[in-house]
DNA sequence: GACATAGAACTGACCGGTCAGTGTCGTAAT
DNA sequence: ATTACGACACTGACCGGTCAGTTCTATGTC
């Protein structure tokens, strides 16, 4: 393997760990897998990473960071609050489409209550701009003023709820349209 | 400690696993502990379950199965579909509140691709209880036509995602009628 | 007396983490 | 251009602790 800069191989550690973790549970992943995976030697994880610990929660943070990245390129543009959280969705949807394993990481913090801080402050930057795309929607009067941090979690839960219950030949812009119909909408028949 | 029968002994070891691997993920969870927890001795354990695998299985069943019946308790009586959904939201966190961690076994399934089966049928049984209250409401023109698969996922994603996000001094009963207003009425402004 | 249990003591597979040995690079002296 | 050297990244066999699972004895319980 041609030698590479000390970035470019933490990052590709983080690749390989966050792909690893995402397809097994912790306890059933071998730092050996990760290395393989990463087409390093082992003891090369041990000179970027502490412990097991450590990396899993790295490859966590990486893949949060990742996300923020691709919603804050693409949020840029000034467009309407449903516009906008559409946007949110797709590119959140988009980027787990191929690897969507990965979109555990967003529900898995529970089980590290020692590091929870950290991790809270990754969501919360996710749950912002949901939350201030609602608050901005509700300003205009395209929302009618519900709690925008409850609608906020409300509308990530349905995001994530996707990525359980998608079939292999769901289109996802059918199911992105499906969510943005019920968060707009809901699902009562309008009366009259 | 008085002998119990033994689907008492059974159900006292599911119940102390339960317990005790909703705290922490698997691999910190000792077999020792569950036994202490449950006041029984670790080999006894190993009488009602093969390996610690087994048993964790067995605890998600028996919390998916515990609130299903809690589900088909409450839902026998006749209701609207709205009421009814407000009705499954409110059992499920109720079953949850206290014990919320238990509900990470709702999301820790994907990790356990081999028995992926016989979860997707416990699973299956709770979504089936939305989908066809909303199948029901469809039919009633309560609600308009939408999927009602995508949508009984959406609204579950909803439920599971007030779990992660509320806070301590959160009201159950409120968070349920923000949940379901989001869900029956949607969020955009009616016009006029 | 037959059987279930507690729980301590035991065993050994397993795997996280280490480190001595092996490249690989940059530099500089010739 | 060639050689030599120091620094350091990398490797993977190996070590050692941990804990799932077993066994066994004392202690009930029926």
């Amino acid at each position: 393997m041609a030698r590479l800069k000390t970035a470019d191989k933490e990052l590709a550690i983080l690749e390989a760990a966050s792909r690893v973790f995402a397809q097994r549970p912790f306890h059933e992943v071998l730092i050996d897998s990760i290395a393989a995976d990463a087409g390093i030697g082992k003891g090369t994880i041990y000179r970027y990473f502490e412990t097991k610990d450590d990396l899993y929660f790295a490859a966590i943070l990486h893949v949060l960071d990742t996300l923020t990245g691709a919603l804050e390129a693409t949020l840029c543009e000034e467009m309407t609050a449903p516009r906008r959280l559409e946007t949110i969705a797709t590119v959140i949807l988009q980027h787990f489409w191929e690897r969507r394993q990965l979109l555990v990481f967003f529900q898995r913090e529970e089980h590290f209550p020692i590091r929870h801080e950290e991790l809270a402050t990754r969501r919360e930057r996710i749950l912002r701009f949901v939350q201030e795309t609602i608050l901005a929607g509700i300003e205009r009067c395209e929302f009618r003023g519900i709690d925008a941090r409850i609608g906020a979690n409300l509308f990530l839960g349905m995001v994530r709820s996707v990525n359980l219950f998608h079939r292999s030949d769901d289109r996802l812009e059918d199911l992105v349209a499906e969510l943005m119909g019920v968060f707009l909408s809901g699902v009562a028949r309008r009366q009259g």
